[in-house]
DNA sequence: TCTGGGGTCCTAGGACCC
DNA sequence: TCTGGGGTCCTAGGACCC
């Protein structure tokens, strides 16, 4: 297949969890809502059969909105904005927890009415995938539109679709006409569509690229493809200089990738309030061993172990620290974590209060292959043995 | 009362081996 | 008593994404 030739679409669920809540909760459709924070802010029945939702400003303690309706952005209030201070922008906005079991159904949903269409779809996150397009015989358009009825039969729930002859680009563009959009560009629209944007637009320019690049008087993506290499290269590492210059130009090679195994599980918890390294010794035990139970059962449910053990912890300052530890053998059991995980505690000097502690397991290898592994092992022994 | 939780990928240094 | 050059594994941190 010639790359040059192919057609990818990046498809994205419009305000996923918001809307998701909407189809159960149809009276908020028009209202400002937020999705966000702890459970305990779950509608209430009243005597009358009513609901009584929560509002923003009834809400107190830590944590941060993952979706807001587009009424709630026309006010002001963002994803990973803190609950607290969006209450501020927006204390009538209401408040629902997130339910990541129901997100994850509506995932499965749409993700298997796209499949119905075609299986060349990548995975990325559970509100959005990448499709390969390349080989099937409609136009873009007509397809665009066949895989957005496919997914709001199934879902009820709209999407938006980018479709050009790469990731990057398609990712860009479903962007574009959000909600319910579809937004079709080959190379040629580069010049007009892509290079106006901010390069913060580019999916792997975050925070910090943005500044540096700032710094260099770049902005936007035309001045981005304005530059020459070395200029990038004395500036960032080689392989993000090489990245850089080929994206500003519309470049990106990366297949759609419809398999992948996971590379790491975790669990971590924020504290609703900071924990004390001694004085809060018995509090922070029972979370390190919740948080291993919780990563043990993952990793049985999904089938792998791990040899790799981590732990992170982040301190009242926000600084974060991690460490990790590498096993002869693999392991999922909770017991042996956590027995790990205490090994990584005692390297960390613990001066100041903790707001944070994970448990990560990685370096896996699925249950399956390890037996697979172990019969191959058992027969190399026997042949040994034969010798 | 700033800043969640679950991920991926990259870099860089040191140990260790050939 | 001056000094190589790979390669792999392990550890720690950081940027970024949804």
């Amino acid at each position: 297949m010639n790359y040059l030739s192919r057609r990818i679409a990046h498809l994205d669920m419009d305000a996923f969890f918001a809307s998701v809540e909407l189809l159960r909760y149809p009276q908020l459709r028009g209202l400002p809502v937020v999705i966000g924070g702890k459970s305990e802010h779950k509608p209430v029945r009243l005597e009358d059969g009513s609901l009584r939702f929560s509002r923003l400003r009834d809400y107190a303690g830590r944590g941060v909105i993952t979706t807001a309706t587009y009424e709630a952005r026309a006010v002001g209030v963002f994803s990973a904005m803190g609950l607290m201070k969006a209450a501020q922008l927006a204390p009538d906005a209401i408040l629902l927890p997130v339910d990541f079991d129901a997100y994850r159904h509506y995932s499965q949903l749409f993700k298997t009415a796209v499949a119905s269409i075609t299986p060349q779809i990548e995975d990325s996150g559970i509100d959005e995938i990448y499709i390969d397009l390349s080989s099937l015989p409609e136009d873009s358009l007509t397809l665009a539109k066949r895989i957005k009825q496919a997914v709001c039969d199934a879902t009820g729930l709209t999407c938006s679709i980018g479709i050009t002859p790469n990731k990057m680009l398609s990712k860009m563009c479903s962007d574009f006409e959000k909600p319910d959009g579809i937004t079709i560009l080959d190379l040629s629209d580069i010049p007009e569509r892509i290079w106006p944007l901010p390069v913060r637009r580019i999916n792997g320019i975050g925070p910090k690229a943005e500044k540096k690049l700032a710094l260099l008087g770049i902005s936007i993506i035309a001045e981005l493809a304005q530059v020459e290499l070395s200029l990038l290269q004395a500036h960032f590492g080689r392989g993000y200089a090489t990245w850089l210059f080929e994206v500003a130009h519309g470049i990106d090679h990366r297949p759609v990738m419809t398999r992948s195994e996971p590379k790491s599980i975790s669990r971590e918890t924020t504290f609703e309030h900071n924990l004390h390294p001694r004085h809060d010794r018995t509090a922070l035990s029972e979370a390190l061993t919740a948080l291993c139970t919780r990563v043990a059962q993952d990793l049985k449910s999904k089938g792998y172990l791990g040899r790799t053990i981590s732990i992170k912890l982040r301190f009242e300052d926000f600084h974060t620290v991690t460490r990790d530890i590498t096993l002869s053998t693999f392991i999922a059991d909770p017991i042996a974590i956590r027995q790990a995980a205490r090994e990584c505690l005692r390297r960390v000097p613990l001066e100041k209060k903790l707001r944070l502690l994970g448990v990560r397991v990685s370096m896996l290898s699925s249950t399956h292959s390890l037996q697979v592994a172990n019969v191959l092992t058992q027969g190399e022994l026997l042949l040994e043995f034969q010798e």
